[in-house]
DNA sequence: ATTTAATGTCGAACCGGTTCGATTGTCAAG
DNA sequence: CTTGACAATCGAACCGGTTCGACATTAAAT
């Protein structure tokens, strides 16, 4: 493989003349350029990124971290890889996937043996070594999400808290009285996830702010849980017209559970909660729901940790807004007296 | 940040030392290394990658190459992703993302540059500029998917043409004589995937073995396309008692256009076909399927990537046994005359 | 005519590890 | 007492671009 030197030598100039030529950074006379490029043809040279990096001590690499999920299935999309990648090549950077666990000395190394530039940081948990680790050296970072402190982050996340409250305001509007919850479960709340505390301030202000009769129910996050809890929920009691999921994958057990109690959504009872979108769209029915924009947190995040390496911009914080959006598996509250219902008969 | 040189100059030896003593590849007395080790404890010495990779002229990345699918939502998952790091990682390699169409200069590029050490290929295509290219400089490459052309080629992919035939058979089994089949669009055929060719072949190879009545009708792989195309086929031939549909995510359009011509899945109309698996079980009712091991192919294409790149194997060519999953979306034919399905009354 | 400025080019140092050949020291075999 | 083999270490070259300071040439300003 040709190198710069060959290419100097071929066109008759010295090789930082031809590394010139190539980025523009000083002015070339057109002989020499045309000499050079006729050079870089004969040779079919094609310049080496690694010497480069080594010259700029830059890798020109972003990482993306995430951890694995608790189940093989757990991620609904992961289709933000290919988005972020996209992003990146776009700017000059490429995407390097990290996965598994990581301890925070391990990102570290990232930065320290020059595997990364940057990264983004998903799953941010309320309190993250991770985080205050790299916003303590300073090296460059985007959240996907929030830890406690922010001061001086840049992050991008969805206003999860008021998509919560926005689902039960929803079910409100449509009449709901009893309405079953799939809290999450007490483990995730122990790992304090950014996303789990946000949940949880969402459905305290909604509680506060409506007159519900809510039944609560943990549920952890697969369809065999979200099975599981429905089926408790229903049998403590039975009037629920409603059910209010924040735990993605685990609607599709909810929807099961309820075709398996005879319950038709959203005629008998509807379903609700925070889901990705392609979750949402390709169930049947497809959900009404606020839908995690993902996809577009992760886009921005790419952009906004090319800027903070071009040193384009200070911290910034980015929340993505809440909607509602409706799809098959809400109805107005049933006005039936559940005569249909076996198991209200009796009422 | 400490260079192998203030090392060497602490610990009283040469940059050399240090670097044998790091690699192992030269024997170093003990003394000497517990010198070396105190002063990279005491610089806080990380080395740098970079310097490394410049000297091997190799970047230690592979990169994984697969086209923009056709919508945005076409890819069931891509969990095969965080797989193929992990793999990755394991054997000291990182993992690099390429997305979006790449025409072969580009890929050869990653190379040339040495931005990569190796690729996996995705959806690889019959007649594939890129792999006719790479094959011929002998970059290392592993494809997943099969080209027409395989000499020299490693290679994971999965056995799709037995997978087709085995799920007419499986319908033979129970008794179905109406199929309708959703077929590759023509375009795709154009396109002239090494999987839509395995589909053909299946296909023909089951036309041929089974004395079924199948009735046609071309579907993108889009929840829509299935839909109309669904739609099309039972006013073809309203007997049909099963469908069969070889492009994943067109399943849940075929679910929906069952549904909402009143037919039950899958006590009026079977449905089956390849998929990926969370496709197949988070839909209700879930499908029975061959369920495409992507994940596991990935898995197997990163450890061979990584085989060729240490110089321990030969070409080799992996393809997966395909197998029908039971779940619960079939049913035996069914015996009824049908009289409940107003259109069959007049029968 | 002389200073000043701008343009074009070169050579050398540098980025941070790796590796080869040479050198020195030590111990055992001849 | 040599000679040989082996262990331990050093110095220098190298990987392939990048960049700074120096220098030469030419053009514009005084």
């Amino acid at each position: 493989m040709a190198t710069i030197r060959d290419v100097a030598r071929r066109a008759g100039v010295a090789p930082s003349t031809v590394s010139y030529a190539l980025s523009g950074k000083r002015s070339i006379s057109e002989d020499a350029r045309k000499r050079i490029l006729a050079a870089i043809t004969e040779l079919d040279f094609t310049p080496s990124v690694l010497g480069r990096q080594l010259a700029h001590s830059r890798s020109n690499m972003i990482g993306l971290v995430f951890p694995v999920p608790e189940t093989e299935l757990a991620w609904e999309t992961l289709d933000f890889l290919p988005t972020a990648a996209a992003t990146l090549n776009k700017h000059g950077y490429g995407l390097s996937v990290f996965t598994g666990p990581m301890a925070p000395r391990q990102i570290l190394k990232l930065y320290r043996e020059n595997t990364v530039d940057g990264l983004i940081l998903m799953q941010v948990q309320t309190h993250d070594d991770r985080v205050e680790i790299l916003r303590d050296k300073g090296y460059p970072l985007v959240c996907i999400g929030r830890c406690a402190n922010t001061a001086g982050l840049t992050l991008v996340d969805y206003a999860t808290d008021d998509a919560l409250f926005q689902v039960f305001a929803y079910l409100v509007h449509l009449g709901h009285k009893h309405v079953g919850y799939l809290d999450l479960p007490h483990q995730k709340h122990k790992e304090k996830l950014g996303y789990a505390r946000l949940v949880e301030l969402g459905y305290q202000r909604a509680c506060k702010a409506f007159d519900l009769q809510i039944v609560c129910e943990e549920s952890g996050g697969t369809i065999e849980e979200g099975f599981r809890a429905t089926t408790i929920l229903l049998r403590q009691q039975p009037h629920i017209t409603a059910i209010v999921t924040a735990y993605g994958i685990a609607a599709i057990g909810v929807l099961r559970a309820l075709r398996h109690h005879q319950r038709r959504v959203p005629e008998d009872c509807s379903l609700i909660g925070i889901s990705r979108l392609n979750l949402a769209s390709w169930s049947s029915p497809q959900l009404t729901s606020c839908d995690v924009p993902l996809n577009e947190m992760v886009r921005i995040g790419a952009e906004l940790i090319v800027k903070q390496l071009v040193g384009e911009c200070a911290a910034q914080q980015v929340i993505l807004p809440a909607k509602v959006i409706c799809r098959e598996s809400t109805a107005p509250v049933p006005l039936s007296d559940g005569a249909h219902l076996p198991w209200l008969a009796g009422d």
